[in-house]
DNA sequence: ATTTAGCACTCTAAGAACGAGAGTGCTAAA
DNA sequence: TTTAGCACTCTCGTTCTTAGAGTGCTAAAT
């Protein structure tokens, strides 16, 4: 059976309503906000076809309706009212793009605060993947007598920087050779391409640095493999999800908090979730990791020049206001794309 | 009234056994566990004294007993067991210590989080207060035609960077001999000491980099201000604070959640308890700050040679296991001073 | 053929009543 | 001074009850 026109009207009346309220809904109720006019006997009738249609489902025999995930499917495929973003929501993201901000990080971090903020879910960010993101700029500066600090730039424009000791028979201008010669051999590389093969290599070719090449080589390896980009960032504003009804639940809070500690699982969740270019949702059962199952998550992967920049997720109960926080997704997508592809 | 060695052993025995279990202790109870060879009733008039005097209170007249703030203040100033950390404790403080870390930043973001791991409590830490760090290294290097990268290193450690736009007239002698300027002006003197006066000086003494300059101070004065150094660092392992008792209230959650975010609020709490190069504890109702007053705070702060590096922070219910809190506080900040007194 | 009014039925959530259990304070005996 | 005994208090979990919301079905109305 196909939906009707009246039944979607129906389906879209339940699933706003319990969106904004969280209590299932009645017959009773929707005959009288929204005027439909037809009585309650016919949209319980209705109703109840929507429910063996798997659309809407009852928590008991005598409660109202509240959408199942095909449900909310259907809604932000089909239903969802475009929510314009008002004044307040433009102002704040506003504010935040027009900082002269230089560093992506820095820029993604913020960016990740205000859609926390504006949306009141938790916000997860993933930088760049490993795969894709280059060594642009490598050097090695002296800070005092023994010590200095080794210097990488990625083209994402993400600095990395760790201080590391200097040999005694290390002079300024070594530094510099070092320097150029490290920029020469890995600059251009992905970070996945730098391999300890061409180490090696470089090692051979200035055997007289053996001993600081050794500590920058290492730095380097161990560093840019699981460098901050590659973990998610996570805001949550713990205080504003205990505010939803669906955290009442002293258990229900704490598995919710223990999964966004589990690392790997919400990385996984994101790379799952997310289509290049594109802003997806996930909606409770959909996702395949059983953990998530009555969660959802909306992504936007930042996409420019055919590069991944990484992904923002919101994560939180599948009673989401989806309209909502797609707009923001979409409008902070917008300007982070146009205020990066500036600084590439 | 002084306490006489019996009222002493049963308070001790109270506040023990409630900081294990979180229930109120009977008179019963103590006489079981604690063969003082006394019997419940006359506990149970020791008992009532310790209600009088103030180190204990019922929560309701049939209950039993549970620690007042004045009784946590006398348990952990006179009856505090000491806890000797066991080698798993041991063994984790060890591992983090032995990494090679050169940053101080990223040593004490180690700490908390091995602090947090061990006591499951909240860690809050406050890197060194802007009046006493001082800029050590400062330079400018470029990563590409029009981008340069401007790197400050202060005594801590504490490094910072900020990708900045080179102006087409500039070429690399010059980005040389400002990044010299920069130093021998600016190099020794604390961040508050950096004013517009010097920086005019500067800027009078260069008049023909005067764009540049005009942004490398700009974001130097911007950003070494409020630097992460003066913001809180939290680690609070949210899932396990909700294990606790005291927060099996949604209510009661919420609340610390939320005070965890005012981070101007946190940062007064631990400048207010911390004292210099001592450990300290701050029960409940001691704290001036009402918002506080039924959590606990213990702080360690980090002196090496005179100099305020920081303050780390524990919060949790004024029912806390304070030895061992303090034992590993204790420990971890041995460890901090040991090995940041080889990097300054 | 639909729609709707009417009604019996179901289930929950909130409150009332109740008893068990833990603990107290007091009294009087040891 | 200590302790046994006991009446008393308060909480907490259980059971019972009831009001209310909502349903599905039937039969009448459109």
């Amino acid at each position: 059976m196909m939906l009707d026109e009246r039944k979607i009207k129906i389906l879209a009346a339940v699933i706003n309503d319990y969106i904004a309220t969280a209590e299932p809904i009645g017959s009773r109720t929707i005959a009288r906000k929204y005027r439909i006019g037809i009585s309650p006997a016919t949209i319980r009738n209705e109703m109840a076809d929507l429910e063996e249609l798997g659309y809407l489902s009852q928590p008991h025999t005598s409660a109202g309706r509240v959408p199942s995930h095909k449900g909310y499917r259907f809604y932000v495929d089909f239903l969802m009212p475009v929510k314009r973003l008002d004044e307040r929501d433009h102002t704040l993201i506003h504010r935040i793009f027009n900082r002269r901000i230089n560093e992506l990080e820095q820029l993604v971090k913020e960016a990740a605060r205000v859609i926390s903020k504006l949306t009141s879910y938790t916000t997860i960010t993933m930088g760049p993947q490993l795969e894709t993101s280059r060594l642009k700029h490598i050097h090695v500066n002296r800070i005092d007598e023994n010590r200095g600090l080794l210097l990488t730039v990625t083209n994402y424009g993400t600095v990395g920087h760790h201080i590391i000791d200097i040999p005694q028979n290390i002079n300024d201008s070594d530094l510099l050779r070092i320097s150029n010669i490290l920029n020469s051999n890995l600059a251009g590389k992905t970070l996945s391409e730098i391999t300890n093969d061409i180490m090696d290599a470089i090692k051979d070719e200035m055997i007289e640095y053996d001993e600081i090449l050794n500590i920058l080589l290492e730095i380097l390896l161990e560093n840019l493999g699981d460098s901050q980009d590659n973990t998610p960032v996570i805001s949550t504003g713990s205080s504003k999800m205990l505010d939803y009804p669906e955290f009442q639940d002293v258990e229900k809070a704490k598995n919710f908090f223990s999964l966004l500690e589990q690392h790997e699982l919400i990385i996984k969740a994101l790379k799952s979730s997310s289509k290049p270019n594109a802003i997806t949702v996930t909606i409770g059962n959909e996702n395949p990791l059983t953990e998530l199952q009555d969660l959802s998550i909306v992504t936007s992967s930042i996409f420019i020049d055919g590069k991944d920049l990484g992904v923002f997720g919101i994560m939180g109960p599948t009673r989401m206001e989806y309209s909502r926080v797609i707009s923001i997704l979409e409008q902070v997508t917008d300007y982070l794309i146009k205020t990066v592809s500036t600084m590439l």
